[in-house]
DNA sequence: GCTATACTGGACACGCAAGTCCAGTTTAGA
DNA sequence: TCTAAACTGGACTTGCGTGTCCAGTATAGC
């Protein structure tokens, strides 16, 4: 088993991260669970798993039967990193103090305030990521490929 | 059991923050673990493998025995947020491609890239955040006081 | 030195994330 | 209509984070 990435990011949103890259790269043909899973290298069986999330909140379409597969449900532009990540675990932005003091209801402590800061600048940096960002970014190695 | 922190930070790391900021409020006094437990609300029997986590990488000092208990270890102004995660449930940037693509192992793709950027602004905040900056702060709510 | 106080270390319990497996359902195409 | 491809849902396993408990050890003070 994997762990976490950078002990911050569950395995789960680096795996549905894989899979919207490698769908978005992809905008013309379904893509079967076992094709994504030899693209992304995400176990099979759970990646199944991960789409199933993705599929409920509408991220990607599913045409099940024969010669069925998944699709990007919207625009790689008008896609994000958040997105996904709020799809499948998502982050929350500590607004009540997690010790219920009655005091601190109204105001975070400044401890809880500094780590609410740390989660806000990895919420905008990941709003401010869009898929055709990630695609068409100036990096010499494209997500996912081995090229 | 309490869930995580933000979806992002261990339950671990609030409890280890929680005690470390209950020391430097306390310079003078050495701390029973029973004494830190009551004043912030961690279990009093995890709170203590917290605390021999703490105190092996020497961030707190500790004295057996009757009459002993905790003790900070440094300045509150020399122990920053990070230093505190660092000890109890350690963040590492993403430094080479999870995957082992090998093409990816000089340089991440343009998604971890990203993911690590999200990592680099997190670490920024907490190691500019000392102890003190947490005590001295304008909050009015000053932390784990319920006053 | 005795004793009560307080930390240490190890064993154990529980729940959730990650991962597997399979029987069931849907559907394109022959 | 039959079949094979492909997703769905549920049960199950495993490992780890969280949390408890207790016997052992250290030590201040009598």
């Amino acid at each position: 088993m994997a762990s976490k990435i950078g002990g911050m990011f569950s395995q789960t949103v680096e795996y549905a991260l894989r899979a919207i890259v490698h769908l978005a790269k992809q905008p013309d043909a379904l893509q079967t669970t076992a094709q994504i899973s030899k693209a992304t290298q995400v176990p099979s069986a759970y990646l199944s798993k991960v789409l199933q999330t993705l599929t409920r909140d509408g991220l990607v379409e599913v045409k099940r039967g024969v010669s069925g597969g998944y699709l990007l449900n919207k625009s790689p532009d008008e896609m994000t990193i958040y997105d996904v990540v709020q799809c499948v675990d998502p982050m929350q932005r500590i607004r009540t103090c997690p010790l219920e003091l009655s005091s601190h209801r109204k105001r975070l402590c400044s401890l809880h305030a500094k780590m609410d800061n740390a989660l806000e600048s990895i919420e905008n940096v990941f709003r401010t990521t869009t898929l055709t960002e990630l695609m068409n970014s100036p990096n010499p190695s494209v997500p996912l490929c081995n090229v």
